[in-house]
DNA sequence: TGTAGCATCTCGTCTCAGAT
DNA sequence: ATCTGAGACGAGATGCTACA
């Protein structure tokens, strides 16, 4: 069968063609031997009148027409994917699926707890998987490989529906036997002393904290540079070093370890997460329910927050 | 020289259109 | 409804090229 002369079963081998730049691992991606990969892509150039893939010595690099297709028909694909999944009502109680959502560490633990537990009274066939951002985290939702990015407003982009989650200010954190600190802390010792900050992916990306505070004109002594929000606290105790944190997730981790919360001596602006979707799943019954859900958790002021209010 | 990766050849399987 | 042949496609084997 055809449509307008072409295969479509050979979208899906353009796209991972295009995708991983080799034919033996486009092959496997999609289950197919090196060998009909490399008749697909002979398929494919003599229906583009173009070579889509050239070698160059051991790589294989794009033609501006493969290269002018790739996002074109990767939002075909996850079109189809859409139009597919998509079913006209939703019925939680009933429904199987999997959801899968990128965030750092900080929301993962903060808010993904309540909301799991929301999903598994209401939806139990619902299933999660949270990945990490990678270096450019709306190109995971592009590329379909996930349904959510929950990051700060600062890091959405433009071109994808979002919507406003929750809103969360800083705090700072250092041992509770660092000597140096009391019960507060000046903006002459928040500068001078040791912090432990967090940075992302391979190119070590600034945290939001980092961004608001070097937007302020405020440098600090970065002594200890980690990848995860979960390492820092190890990184501090025992230590004179401090980090700055947003709150819900300093006031969990005073609850379990010997930490001591203050207020940050340096103004910054409180920031706002937002969950962003691709915009072809706008309209898809499962992806509202799911939006609903995590904004309704992160609105009910869930139970962390109130323990937070407790220990404050 | 060994390894990685793409192209091509051969053969088997599947699909589909046309004949009966 | 069934049979048959042509064409398309995938898998395995193999050759060729680039590179360390």
């Amino acid at each position: 069968m055809r449509f307008n002369r072409l295969d479509l079963n050979l979208l899906v081998v353009l796209d991972a063609l295009l995708t991983e730049r080799n034919i033996t691992r486009a092959g496997e991606k999609i289950f197919l031997s090196q060998s009909a990969t490399s008749g697909a892509l002979g398929r494919l150039r003599e229906f583009f009148s173009d070579e889509l893939l050239v070698q160059v010595g051991r790589k294989m690099v794009l033609t501006p027409l493969g290269e002018s297709l790739v996002r074109p028909v990767r939002a075909t694909l996850i079109q189809i994917q859409t139009t597919i999944d998509m079913r006209p009502e939703f019925d939680p109680a009933v429904a199987e699926r999997k959801f899968t959502l990128v965030m750092s560490d900080y929301t993962s633990t903060v808010l993904m707890p309540d909301v799991i537990r929301a999903a598994s009274r209401d939806a139990p066939g619902i299933s999660f998987e949270i990945l990490t951002p990678s270096d450019d985290p709306l190109e995971q939702l592009e590329r379909g490989e996930a349904d959510f990015v929950l990051l700060p407003d600062h890091f959405i982009a433009q071109g994808h529906p979002s919507c406003h989650v929750f809103t969360e200010d800083f705090v700072c954190v250092c041992w509770e036997g660092n000597p140096m600190v009391g019960e507060t802390l000046s903006a002459r010792q928040y500068l001078d002393m040791g912090h432990v900050m967090v940075r992302f992916g391979s190119q070590l990306n600034p945290s939001l904290d980092e961004s608001l505070t070097k937007k302020s004109g405020i440098e600090r002594k970065a002594e200890v540079v980690s990848t995860t929000y979960a390492a820092i606290p190890h990184y501090v105790i025992g230590t004179n070093r401090i980090a700055t944190l947003q709150r819900r997730l300093a006031y969990l981790w005073a609850h379990y370890m010997p930490l001591r919360i203050l207020p940050l001596p340096v103004h910054l602006p409180k920031a706002g997460w937002s969950l962003q979707w691709h915009q072809y799943r706008d309209m898809d019954p499962a992806t509202q329910w799911m939006r609903r859900l995590i904004v309704g958790v992160a609105g009910a002021r869930p139970s962390l927050e109130r323990r937070f209010d407790e220990t404050a």
